[in-house]
DNA sequence: TTCATTGCAAAGTTTTTGCATCTTT
DNA sequence: AAAGATGCAAAAACTTTGCAATGAA
């Protein structure tokens, strides 16, 4: 009888993973798997690094809450430290950057005025509109 | 010489599309594909619905804006009618749901206490958390 | 009768998984 | 040496697209 497959995962410590981490610890911004790609891959050194490699870290770090997904509605899945404060993000609508917006602008603090029942435990607020770069038009043609 | 495929979408009534709208527009939540492939299954009469077509009716609704699409990071696109009031959603943690709900709590009516130059157009809030129904635990085994 | 629409199947994407190999401990 | 981790390729899940057949107008 051969032994069940019991693999215990996240119990080492690879180049690979302390890649993915450090990418996701050290952006400023939250990233999509293909960005977590591009940037881990040049920190490892004398090795490769495959997608699933990251797809498989992302979640590890997702179960344990070391990161967290960030949703945009742009149907690309971001991941960014859950050790951040609270904050809330911005997208403009025109260069597609994404900002990170300080605070929580939630009134009743996610919770009340709620139908009863609902136990709110997380909650993801994103604001769409125009930066300030893209707001504001250009005065001059050239400048 | 071959005429160009000029298709022009949209210009039939069919049983397909409307069991399609009928069905979006009168969930009281935003459905999956799949959900709304089943729903509006069960409507048209005499004949298949494929989910090719859904797919594409679901697309044709989205360009014309009767509906919008609701992402909420869990792999599944999900759509609403457009013409509804402004309102968020709130996702059950565990059985999946996702329901409306009503009014905004947004405090600073989604622009104040923002950094200078951002201009706000939409926002999105979505709560997670337990759903009165898997809040409540079961009292007795069978029941 | 014309040509948009449909279903099916094939092709594209994105994410997950099986497995032999490699590497950490 | 043992068992977790990786890369690759295959599989799974989700969408889109080509095409012949169907059906709305």
């Amino acid at each position: 009888m051969s032994p069940a497959r019991r693999e215990q995962i996240g119990q080492r410590k690879t180049q690979q993973r302390d890649a993915i981490a450090a990418v996701i610890r050290q952006s400023d911004g939250p990233l999509t798997i293909v960005e977590i790609h591009l940037r881990a891959r040049r920190r490892v050194a004398g090795r490769q690094l495959g997608i699933a490699t990251v797809y498989r870290t992302v979640n590890l770090l997702l179960q344990r809450e070391v990161i967290h997904s960030v949703i945009l509605g742009d149907g690309q899945t971001r991941y960014e430290s859950a050790g951040l404060d609270h904050h809330h993000h911005f997208r403009c609508r025109v260069c597609r950057t994404v900002y990170d917006l300080p605070g929580c602008m939630l009134d009743p603090p996610a919770g009340a005025r709620l139908p009863a029942g609902f136990r709110v435990e997380t909650h993801e607020l994103t604001l769409y509109g125009t930066c300030p770069r893209c707001s504001r038009p250009p005065r001059r043609a050239n400048r």
